[in-house]
DNA sequence: ATGAGTGCAAACCGTTTGCAATCGG
DNA sequence: CCGATTGCAAACGGTTTGCACTCAT
């Protein structure tokens, strides 16, 4: 994990950016994390590694490393825009319901299905974007609706 | 296309929700469109059947049109929120990245690959949402960027 | 040393809420 | 007629920008 942390460090600056605190804090924050972060989540979270991180930083952070490949935006319900660290290659989440983990997928099968769309289509198809959503092993093991409660609605 | 109007209406009633003029414009401008419209787009587009129709309206109408089913709304990648009137069933969207432009999937072929995801993870699946990008026939015959110049920011 | 990167405060949206006037059934 | 619905203006929260200071290289 510490090896990771440096592959990521590297990509930043082969891509000709700094490595300072902030960034650094805010890899280890994603890296740490078993859910989709937002913004203000990765600003909360990354203080305790770099105790003056402005939340303006985080942004600003976030579509660097997303330009540079090493965050992947991901479509939350509520909020939009969560961040995730991303991994090489091509990958889709499954999501869950209640607590928002995440576990990722990393075979993407839709190969065959997306010929077909294209060719019914006319569409050059250039992309997908598939999210699962679902409720994890844990939470089907607690029967309350406990910390789904706040996000009934909407 | 009338009849279908009547039948949206329809639903809206029977879920007891009246039928004003607001919402009539709101309805109509969602059947006409082509892609999925942002609350502000659809305000401005709505006002050719009722002039002063105001965005707070369009935002409490979509709300209720979700809730009873008649609206889907879809993640578009830049300002999220989209809003297309939601057919009957389950579909995916194939979306131009010049033009947006929509087309429905009308069959869903993930089943066998949602199993695989469920058993690999021991998430119950309960939803999913796939997003496909594209350029669409037109566009592929179009070389300069033209119609999407206006709308590249935001 | 020097430009990239930072934090702060203020501007800037898109969205929501309070309220009096209006419209539909 | 009466309550649901509307539009306006104001509040709100998240995101972006301007600017002077700091830090990594």
């Amino acid at each position: 994990m510490a090896a990771d942390f440096d592959a990521l460090a590297d990509h930043l600056r082969e891509h000709g950016h700094k490595l300072t605190q902030p960034r650094r804090a805010i890899l280890k924050t994603l890296a740490a994390a078993s859910k989709p972060l937002s913004p203000a989540e990765i600003q909360a979270r990354g203080q305790v590694f770099c105790a003056d991180l402005g939340l303006v930083t985080v942004y600003r952070t976030l579509e660097i490393m997303a330009d540079v490949g090493l965050v992947r935006p991901v479509h939350v319900m509520d909020g939009c825009h969560g961040y995730v660290l991303a991994t090489p290659g091509h990958t889709h989440h499954v999501v869950c319901e209640r607590c928002n983990a995440v576990v990722e997928i990393v075979g993407c099968e839709l190969g065959g299905f997306l010929e077909r769309v294209a060719q019914r289509t006319g569409y050059a198809i250039t992309g997908h974007w598939l999210e699962i959503s679902g409720i994890c092993a844990d939470c089907q093991h607690e029967d309350g609706p406990r910390s789904a409660s706040e996000r009934t609605r909407q």
